[in-house]
DNA sequence: TTGAGCATGTAACACGTTACATGATTTC
DNA sequence: GAAATCATGTAACGTGTTACATGCTCAA
């Protein structure tokens, strides 16, 4: 349950914000590491409330909710983070399609890895913009990370292109013989 | 719905595979970059064959359904790849967590890191030990993705930790603030 | 003959996405 | 006064996870 994890960890850093705050957070600071609906984050606030790790201190204009922590919510969020291990992260669906590029005739695998570097090179100029606006400590910390994610994202996509050519124009042999995913199965 | 497509393509690539075979592939060759579960696969496997993407082509012992690819499946399987495009990958739980450190004590955060190290060593020996089983082509392309990319998050996490250190005992000033996360909030 | 492994399926529940639905306040 | 933005919530649907439930076959 990492969305409510966050929507906690959000409000700890925030008191008195509400939930249309915490959704502007999260598509400013956590879009590429967790993502949100409004949906989830006032489902999930409402949540937090009822189990009383948050609480609501204070009502505004338009029916605005202003929440803060509560010490049981501050407990819960050191909990989480020191005492249960993260799940390591998966499902990355632009790699899954990798595997199956060998149904595909040569010029449609390549089109597709060229597709993937524009991508990722266009993921690196949205996050320099991103950069200029975090300031120093643990988001910064993030940003570098997915920045040197993405630089490798990228290098490999020119590595992958790079090893396609070679079996397609490289010394001898079917090129299919290579890049065909090919391994043995038992059965039965 | 990657899911039926990362069946459909397994299919494809393996004609007469049952459910179980299926199941053994996923979490042999697909467990880093799209994990499966047992009941996934056999309902994935009973929607493509409503859908007319596969058909079972033999019943074996205990019950076994082998499944095949049909045309139309063929082509939806190069649909998928050419003409739709992946989310980019998201949801990384361990670097959720980093925006958090802020509300724990510096060795905590330290040893949050320090686990995170050792998380991405164990998951570097573990891939060696599959890319030894991967053969040519784009199983071990994908193999070398994860290989940077493990790479990228130790070297990551070491600097990390280096920053936390200077932070502490560097030059001057109070260590929260430089890394507790603080920005600039408007409300209301 | 007994246990390991093959083999399939269902049910309940949590989570995520999209769309719908409504209304207040501020700004131009 | 119209439009943008603030602000909250619900409903429907699909996906993902865990657990349950069952039975066959082969090898030791």
């Amino acid at each position: 349950m990492s969305l409510r994890h966050a929507v906690l960890g959000l409000v700890a850093e925030l008191p008195g914000c509400s939930g249309y705050d915490l959704l502007k957070q999260f598509d400013a600071r956590l879009a590429g590491v967790w993502p949100a609906t409004q949906s989830q984050v006032y489902a999930g606030l409402a949540r937090l409330a009822a189990d009383g790790f948050v609480e609501c201190v204070a009502e505004g204009p338009r029916g605005r909710k202003e929440y803060a922590v509560t010490d049981a919510g501050m407990r819960e969020l050191r909990r989480w983070i020191t005492e249960t291990r993260p799940r390591p992260a998966r499902r990355d669906e632009s790699l899954l399609r990798v595997f199956f590029l060998g149904r595909l005739e040569p010029g449609q695998a390549k089109a597709y890895l060229e597709d993937q570097a524009r991508v990722a090179e266009q993921a690196m100029v949205e996050l320099s913009a991103l950069d200029e606006t975090a300031g120093r400590g643990f988001w910064r910390m993030s940003i570098e990370y997915e920045r040197r994610a993405l630089a490798v994202r990228r290098e490999w996509v020119e590595w992958a292109l790079r090893q396609i050519s070679d079996d397609l124009h490289g010394p001898g042999g079917s090129p299919t013989d290579k890049w065909l995913t090919s391994w043995p199965v038992r059965r039965g």
